[in-house]
DNA sequence: TATGTACTTATGTATGTACAAAAACCAAAT
DNA sequence: ATTTGGTTTTTGTACATACATAAGTACATA
């Protein structure tokens, strides 16, 4: 990997910065809460005012890949694969700004009756089909989400949409809906054979069971989704805060 | 309000600048996207340098509370979303809210080292003992969650303290501390021998393990909560906004 | 009228410098 | 063996300064 940082570019040398960083951290050598080396050698390295290396900590700080400790160092985060509730990035590009990369393992699009929830969900005829789409995705080595969404018909989705695409992203260049509410209930379960064929895992495993209800800006139903995550590989982030 | 800054003060200048703009976006003639002074402008008028301000401000945008716009200034962004997840009612509170009674089967406080992750989270050495206080809470008919719960010493609870009164009241009001932030990480387990006694199920049968960090204002650690809830009784439900 | 150009004003980028504070470390004193 | 206190290392805070860049504004010009 290429450790300097090009003085001549337009691009902004903390943004330079920001980016190796990313990168750096993604290294097999800094995974497990290692530490990076400190500023003042850092940015000596990079040739670049401890100022700048710093603004470009900070942002990572922020976004909780790197900790700050005093005397000790800045060191990687640990890591988990997370999803974080208010963030609306895509489920790939939040797995991937934690470095993770995402393969799809299967996708399945058909044209369905809709059950009772999702007829009532979408406040359709159940004689009213609706698009299903069916996804199992994970990491390289191994699949852990399967997730099964249904789609109000109103958007027009087709199966020439490209679903490859962060699905947010592509509903609204595509179809002009933006997902702005959404309501999330989650819970444990045990796998049926169903899910635990597809997860790869033992029947009656522990999974984190998602329902996800996605709406638009006037409040009307969009998608009407359900995870099932393996349960080790997973973990569900909230944070919230309290203005007194 | 005081739109001074005190320079004697212990707490860093641009934390102090920081919290003076959190109120300051909150009065009226903020609310509307206004523009805040420009940063000459408004460093010069609290006698900090620009420097400084724009590292209160960063972490604002940062936060999404303000956007800056070159040429423009500094604008108050758009209603921020708040994640509710955390009711921040007491868990009888919230319980009692929506008509379940809650019964204490077990409550039990004890002194013990913490483990690695409870040192490095109150961030003390491991020889310094800090408070368990574990409980086993249901409905009247049977126990459906259990709770444990460390608290930094620096809170200085004791065995008197009332631990029957809802929690965050009694810290509050007794010790002073005011829990502010927390974050909550979530995922399914399976019960363990010990879970399993407590919760009066098979051992094995799927659980909703949930932790949660708890800050108080100045985001020091308060206290860290594992609750181990029985799975067909529990759900936990988020709901989260976009603004565009 | 439309268009280009210089000016103005705000944020954006980058550096150098200085001292403070926390914590690990180590040695001396008890 | 344990406490105490100083040393060192690393991040934390704060300032002054300089120039770059984006985007309005105003004015001259075709």
């Amino acid at each position: 990997m290429n450790l300097t940082i090009d003085h001549q570019s337009t691009i902004p040398l903390h943004i330079q910065v920001e980016n190796l960083l990313r990168e750096l951290i993604k290294q097999p050598e800094y995974q497990a809460g290692k530490l990076l080396p400190n500023e003042m050698e850092l940015s000596r390295i990079l040739a670049i005012s401890r100022t700048t290396l710093r603004q470009a900590i900070n942002k990572l700080v922020y976004e909780e890949l790197l900790v700050r400790k005093k005397r000790l160092g800045t060191k990687v985060a640990h890591q988990k694969m997370s999803s974080k509730s208010m963030n609306w990035l895509s489920f790939t590009q939040e797995m991937e700004a934690r470095g993770v990369t995402i393969k799809n393992y299967e996708l399945h699009v058909s044209w369905v009756f809709p059950d009772e929830q999702v007829a009532n969900f979408f406040d359709i005829k159940p004689d009213k089909k609706v698009m299903k789409l069916e996804r199992l995705r994970g990491n390289p080595q191994e699949p852990f989400v399967y997730f099964v969404s249904y789609f109000h018909p109103r958007i027009g989705l087709t199966s020439d949409d490209d679903f490859k695409r962060p699905l947010y992203e592509m509903l609204e260049q595509e179809h002009y809906v933006v997902a702005t509410l959404s309501k999330e209930e989650i819970s444990a379960r045990t796998a049926d054979r169903f899910i635990a064929n597809k997860l790869e895992i033992e029947v009656d495993s522990p999974i984190l069971f998602r329902k996800r209800f996605v709406f638009d800006q006037a409040e009307r139903p969009i998608e009407y989704n359900l995870g099932y995550y393996k349960a080790e590989s997973f973990v569900y982030t909230v944070e919230s805060k309290r203005t007194p």
